[in-house]
RNA sequence: CGGGGCGUAGCGCAGUCUGGUAGCGCGUCUGCCUUGGGCGCAGAAGGUCGUCGGUUCGAAUCCGGCCGCCCCGACCA
């Protein structure tokens, strides 16, 4: 073959097949890897396991903070931050603690120009437990400093051996809860609570339904005394643990002498809870609800509501209807939607169609001459592609609506795949037994086994 | 840590087997054109071919070392 051949066929096929995902059915990891490059979520960078997070990402992001936010300072949390080093011999104190962290950890050897002495390194927070306990130790002295309910916001670092975007990466965000309690009882209260408040995230907010239970002692988090997750379950009909509670019991607290006096008088370990949730929410988003054309994002977490298309051709057809873009735009902000006006002319209708659902726009509207004769719009739902003509008065209104439905519809849609591939098992080798073919949620004596 | 793949323009790749002027597509920039499902034409910019060394008159290409990333597995709090 000559080379001008090799370069047509290099010509050939890249046109409109590179256009495509992957599709789910034939390559899912390849479809999830394709898609979260394509759909401008993240991209890889040059450290090891690490990736950029991008505007379209970080903005779903932005809006799960937000709305978790809230939901921790309505159930009594104050957020405070911690040092992103810990001095390693924090981590040495709970002895299952760091054999379960130690070969994940990154540490810090050098600082300001000269090695650390050893016993003076640093390691990079994988977790937050024993340098907030330090801290703990310090500000509870009586039962009335009790309940603490501290929650940070941060990144940490685990060195994983095999990372996936989102899904498992070294550095990822997260916020991590800690509490402390005067009994055994508030304590578990509490991580039960929390546990409640990522299953109604999830499912008010991601539109992802999710299992709840105990994990396995192998599974629970070192340190802990009991570990609950939610469990959500993907596409692929695998298991995705996408959020954990620990009740600490005083294990770190009588490592670090977090202690306080009772109304007895008495000196007393406190009782503790952790709990936590992170980007990888952001791989359970995609991994429920996208689609072979590309993301699809509930609406209450979406980055961008609505797009509005200008279509046209010359200045005569486009002023005006770009006039009228803009004021729906404004209307359509004015009732809370984030809205983008693409008035791009070097691009057809047909490739901002395709771009758009790739990125996972929720709503789009196209716009055109022939609209405006007759006082109408195009509004076509990302999900469904259901398409409807709206006079433009009510435009807005059925925006909402329609938005509104998407969310519903992604949540029941989600619901009635996880129910369609889930059974009741009577024991864990029958539960064993039915994971190998590829069936893989299972909640079994009141634990969730998962793969993820 | 095992197995595989890759490193050439911003991105995706060809060229390496068989050494001889650095290529293609997309994207970007200029101009024209076009606009209801991934438009078209013309022009332009852009690369010490991962790195170090060796062989050679000559290396992206052959040989050796190193570095890095991706995928599969093991591991996964």
């Amino acid at each position: 073959m000559s080379d001008q051949q090799k370069n047509q066929q290099n010509q050939g096929g890249k046109k409109k097949n590179d256009l495509a995902l992957p599709t789910r059915e034939a390559d899912f990891s390849g479809w999830y890897n394709d898609l979260v490059q394509r759909a401008k979520l993240a991209d890889n960078s040059d450290v090891k396991g690490c990736m950029v997070i991008r505007p379209n990402g970080y903005a779903i992001w932005e809006h799960m903070q937000k709305a978790l936010d809230g939901m921790f300072k309505d159930t009594g949390h104050q957020n405070a931050y911690f040092p992103m080093l810990i001095p390693e011999e924090y981590l040495e104190r709970e002895k299952d603690h760091v054999a379960g962290f130690k070969p994940q950890l990154a540490v810090v050897t050098h600082a300001g120009g000269s090695p650390l002495p050893e016993g003076h390194r640093y390691v990079i927070r994988p977790t937050s437990e024993t340098i907030i306990n330090r801290s703990f130790a310090k500000w509870v002295q009586s039962y009335r400093d009790l309940p603490l309910l501290i929650n940070q916001w941060a990144n940490v670092m685990r060195w994983e051996m095999r990372t996936r975007m989102f899904l498992r990466t070294s550095e990822f965000l997260w916020q991590e809860g800690h509490t402390c309690h005067e009994t055994q009882g508030d304590a578990q209260e509490e991580t039960l609570k929390m546990l409640d408040v990522y299953k109604t995230f999830a499912e008010d907010y991601m539109a992802m339904p999710v299992m709840s239970g105990q994990k396995t002692e192998s599974e629970k988090f070192p340190g802990a005394d009991s570990t609950y997750s939610i469990e959500a379950m993907m596409q692929d009909k695998k298991a995705l643990q996408a959020g954990t509670s620990h009740n600490l019991g005083q294990n770190f607290a009588k490592m670090f002498e977090t202690q306080y006096q009772s109304r007895e008088g008495k000196k007393e370990f406190v009782w503790q809870t952790s709990w936590g949730v992170s980007t990888r929410l952001i791989g359970a988003l995609i991994m429920t609800h996208s689609d072979d054309n590309g993301l699809v994002v509930p609406p209450r977490l979406a980055p961008t509501h609505c797009v509005i298309v200008i279509i046209g051709k010359g200045p005569d057809e486009r002023t005006k209807v770009k006039e009228k873009a803009h004021a729906l735009s404004a209307e359509l902000k004015k009732s809370g939607l984030s809205v983008i006006i693409d008035d791009d002319e070097s691009k057809g209708p047909g490739f901002k169609f395709a771009e758009y659902e790739l990125r996972g726009v929720c709503l789009r509207m196209e716009l055109g001459p022939k609209d405006l004769e007759k006082n109408q719009c195009v509004l076509v739902r990302r999900d469904n592609r259901q398409k409807e003509f709206v006079q433009l008065e009510s435009a807005v209104a059925k925006a909402r609506e329609m938005l509104d439905g998407m969310q519903k519809d992604l949540f029941t849609k989600a619901k009635a795949f996880r129910e369609a591939h889930t059974f009741e098992v009577n024991s864990y080798d029958e539960m064993k037994a039915k994971a190998e073919d590829g069936f893989l949620l299972a909640h079994w004596d009141g634990s969730a086994e998962t793969e993820a």
